[in-house]
DNA sequence: CCGACTTTGTGCAGGCGTTCACAAGCGCGT
DNA sequence: ACGCGCTTGTGAACGCCTGCACAAAGTCGG
């Protein structure tokens, strides 16, 4: 296994194994890579290269087992690691983050909730109690947690992050709209939850576009 | 420009439009693609072919004017067209998108918000009042909106998908975690909260695991 | 035990995207 | 008017990813 995983396979590795779960809850024993493509999503020669690569796992004539795929794809990406992570800002989306399925339900932990606002300190958010931020390098060195998540707004994102990378944090996701920077040794990832809207209306746009000036030759 | 602007460019405008309203916040009339570059954080030569198949709205020796950007982006993107979208789904993610300045500060519009709870019908979030998602081919009809987003849990995603291809609706963003199926000539865009946290994962994975190989050499 | 059928794993070709490197172009100071 | 320095726009090379097509390999019924 010398060969790396290509970047683009990992970042499909998370939707197989949605699907793969959702299988397994419908009581699917086994599934073949044209099944597993069509459930998430993508075509079935893309399913079969990116396996490939974890290793042969398939059986020909028959397919791949759901729950051995399952922990293959969960231990490449490293799910089975039990990994404790810290969100700041427990805001509409914070809170939206802190119950969100795919989160709990693939290994991951919230080990603590931080926020600016006095007011929101002491509530409780699911299982765990809201903290003041500025209790940031208390908690990660007490909790020894390395993946912290950022959903603050964007003027306090940047401060945040000092904040996260200086206390020992090495794995960031950034929510709030603006590009952070951060020291080399640390991975920064981000989502941006307008872009796909715009990307949306660009391709609108154009098929009006196109649709009107057909009716024009008309 | 008979080219079409290459998929991998359109998902880096939005990314360059933000960047760009920073910047002309904070008083820059114009911008080397260098600068924008790191405001963006891609390099300068991606920004450059990226502007290129816009057309040449550069200064050489100078750099883009702000403003003159700003608008060619948004005018490619289709954002001047003030575009009106439907919210379906209005529990803490729902809530976090129509809060959320990416949307209404780049053109879009909220004009409905619709949940299945009762409880929460009637409910005014921003200037809008959440109405039964009963209503939905009415409200769609009514409000002549051509964008869905959904926000529901992932039981109730593809169904409220259905009812919105039925009433008209031809671009959908899925924010639920579940692989929606639509007809042709449907556009659908999906953004799973979940994803980027797993790749984030593979990666300290792989670096704790190199570290620790690395140890046992030592 | 065999043959037909199913499905995996992969070599290969084509296409798309990224990056380098540089000529062309523009402003500014002299 | 002219040359210097800066920045754009793009040609070309490279690498990665995708999708096809098929041989290899396993299952299942008879």
């Amino acid at each position: 296994m010398p060969v790396p995983v290509p970047e683009a396979t990992v970042a499909r590795l998370p939707l197989y194994l949605r699907a793969l779960h959702a299988l397994a809850e419908s009581g699917r024993g086994t599934v073949s890579s044209e099944a597993l493509a069509a459930a998430a999503g993508v075509n079935s020669a893309k399913v079969r290269k990116d396996l490939s690569h974890l290793g042969s796992y398939g059986t020909r004539g028959v397919g791949y087992e759901v729950e051995e795929l399952v922990f293959e794809i969960s231990r490449e990406l490293g799910l089975t690691q039990g990994w404790s992570v810290v969100l700041v800002g427990v805001g509409n989306l914070g809170h939206a983050l802190a119950g969100y399925g795919g989160f709990a339900g693939r290994g991951f932990r919230i080990a603590a909730l931080l926020d600016a606002d006095p007011a929101r300190v002491g509530e409780l958010v699911g299982d765990q109690r809201v903290q003041h931020v500025d209790q940031l390098a208390e908690v990660v060195r007490a909790t020894g947690v390395t993946i912290g998540v950022i959903a603050t707004p964007a003027q306090a994102a940047q401060q945040v992050c000092d904040a996260l990378v200086d206390a020992g944090v090495t794995s960031i996701l950034n929510f709030a709209p603006v590009v952070l920077s951060v020291p080399d040794g640390v991975d920064l990832r981000k989502v941006d939850l307008a872009v796909e809207l715009q990307i949306l209306s660009f391709h609108q746009h154009r098929r009006t576009a196109l649709r009107e000036s057909r009716e024009v030759l008309a």
